[in-house]
DNA sequence: TTTTGAGTTGTTCGA
DNA sequence: GTCGAACAACTCAAA
């Protein structure tokens, strides 16, 4: 008898209970992995994330010949290629994680039902959050929409038990399936643009384990204040193992709460809470993408169908591509670009730009971070875009304007990021690093910036986009029939 | 059913 | 330079 474990976004064998499912009963093991990108219709992973996935793969694939087992990798539609698979192994038996997504849970929604008709159970276990965003509940019986009663309700039932070893072994299939090669999945990109990446990060079950250490010996005691600066490391940097599933949210949880015990403090640090807090917000974010399913393409408030978005071809690019004119918006967006990755300050701020300042549809700021962020997650990426357009669960009031200036003295003193990633501008003084047009010529001269040649003038002016976001916001208030 | 208190992350203005 | 108030109204969650 053989028992088929398809891997998705669970690429680990710590605390995985439907590894843990799969070994349950005395049978060969066939770990699958089946790349599929044409079935996510509207959000197929991006280059960052095809890059990650592609190490992640062969992180996983090493861990399991370590075990006696290995990964079996097919490409096309999973329904065509499960039957294959069912048939050239002779399994009766299908265990993977749940999926939350509203388009994947579909997918195996249907896939539950004409397997049933063949007699193959499909077990799908949830390993990827905390909650059961089916079992936290409002006392009235819905889902939650504010953040604070909906963690507070999880934080009075948590219970987060031991997490589960990963097996010594895997016993083999009697037959193993045939497996495409790693490369022949075509997720490294054409281009060799991938050294940002690479320098970063480190995809797989390791890589993932490491930044947690670091996190519960070092960031954790600082990470209160630390985590909201940009210029410093001091956030946790383990959204991508998370959202590939390396690391399991559980795992993180306990090692946080047992090195708090350890410790010997009365209560959790703030660092700590702070840290959990915002392991929270991706359970808040899952939370709602299960119980809001078409949140990624339609705003949560229905008001905003109406809102008064600009198309602008231009503007859009000039995001994209770091160069609207002011130092720290410029500076994230080329991070994004070169690494992947960005800090959560300043995806809020470059958020708020695109979607205040510049007036574009939240949707297009949703896609540009989709295609390039190696952590690119649809319940945190529609959560956050959503919160920031003021449009979705928890949103920021119309008037939360971030002004890229203040925001980058405030979080960026001395430029450091500014310096870092637009290195046209890193000459220029401290006082004049974020807002390179209001230094005096002969400083611009001194540190051989030429507005307009070296690095773009502001593409809009914040203090009338701020007047023009504010009207256009007052254009969807409720109780306005317009 | 109605009421009440509260809601991640900001900025500006005027004292 | 620092500080508090204003920015408005809405919706959620619980009592």
């Amino acid at each position: 008898m053989t028992t088929i474990l398809w891997f998705r976004n669970d690429l680990r064998l710590d605390d995985h209970a439907a590894v843990h499912g799969a070994l349950s009963r005395p049978s060969g093991v066939a770990p699958v992995f089946i790349w599929s990108p044409q079935e996510e219709r509207s959000w197929p992973p991006g280059a960052a994330s095809r890059w990650w996935l592609h190490h992640s793969l062969e992180s996983l694939d090493a861990a399991l010949r370590r075990r006696g087992s290995r990964l079996v990798l097919r490409q096309g539609r999973v329904e065509d290629e499960l039957a294959r698979l069912l048939a050239e192994t002779g399994a009766t038996r299908l265990v993977a994680s749940r999926r939350f997504e509203p388009h994947a849970s579909e997918i195996d929604d249907r896939l539950a039902r004409s397997l049933m008709k063949r007699g193959v159970a499909f077990e799908r276990l949830n390993t990827a959050l905390l909650h059961d965003p089916e079992a936290v509940r409002t006392k009235s019986g819905g889902p939650f929409q504010v953040f604070t009663p909906f963690w507070r309700a999880l934080e009075a039932s948590l219970e987060v038990g031991e997490p589960l070893a990963a097996p010594r072994r895997l016993s083999a299939p009697k037959t193993w399936p045939a497996s495409a090669a790693l490369r022949d999945l075509g997720l490294l990109p054409a281009g060799d643009w991938a050294g940002g990446l690479r320098e970063q990060w480190r995809p797989g079950e390791r890589g993932a384990a490491d930044r947690l250490e670091a996190l519960r010996s070092a960031a954790l005691a600082e990470y209160d204040s630390a985590r909201d600066r940009p210029d410093e490391e001091g956030s946790s940097r383990l959204s991508p193992h998370l959202h590939f599933g390396e690391i399991s949210a559980r795992r993180v949880y306990r090692t946080v709460i047992e090195s708090e015990a350890a410790r010997g403090g009365e209560a959790p640090s703030r660092g700590a809470l702070a840290f959990l807090r915002q392991l929270a917000w991706r359970e808040f974010a899952h939370h709602l993408l299960h119980h809001f399913p078409r949140t990624p393409e339609a705003p949560l408030r229905r008001n905003f169908r109406r809102f008064p978005w600009r198309r602008s071809a231009r503007d859009l690019r000039a995001w994209q591509h770091g160069r609207t004119g002011y130092p720290s918006v410029d500076a994230g967006m080329r991070q994004l670009w070169a690494t992947g990755w960005m800090h959560n300050r300043t995806r809020m701020m470059v958020a708020s730009f695109l979607v205040k300042d510049l007036l574009i549809d939240w949707r297009r700021g949703a896609e540009w971070f989709w295609d390039t962020l190696v952590d690119a997650d649809l319940a945190n990426n529609t959560l956050g875009w959503q919160w920031c357009a003021g449009c979705g669960a928890d949103a920021a009031p119309y008037f939360r304007i971030f002004n890229p200036i203040t925001q980058g003295r405030t979080f960026d003193p001395h430029g450091a990021c500014v310096r870092r990633w637009v290195p046209e501008l890193a000459a220029l003084p401290d006082r004049w690093i974020h807002e390179p047009w209001a230094a005096p010529a002969a400083a611009l001269a001194e540190a051989g910036v030429a507005l307009g040649r070296t690095y773009p003038h502001p593409i809009v002016d914040h203090a009338e986009a701020r007047h023009r976001a504010l009207a256009a916001f007052a254009q969807v208030r409720q109780g306005d029939s317009s």
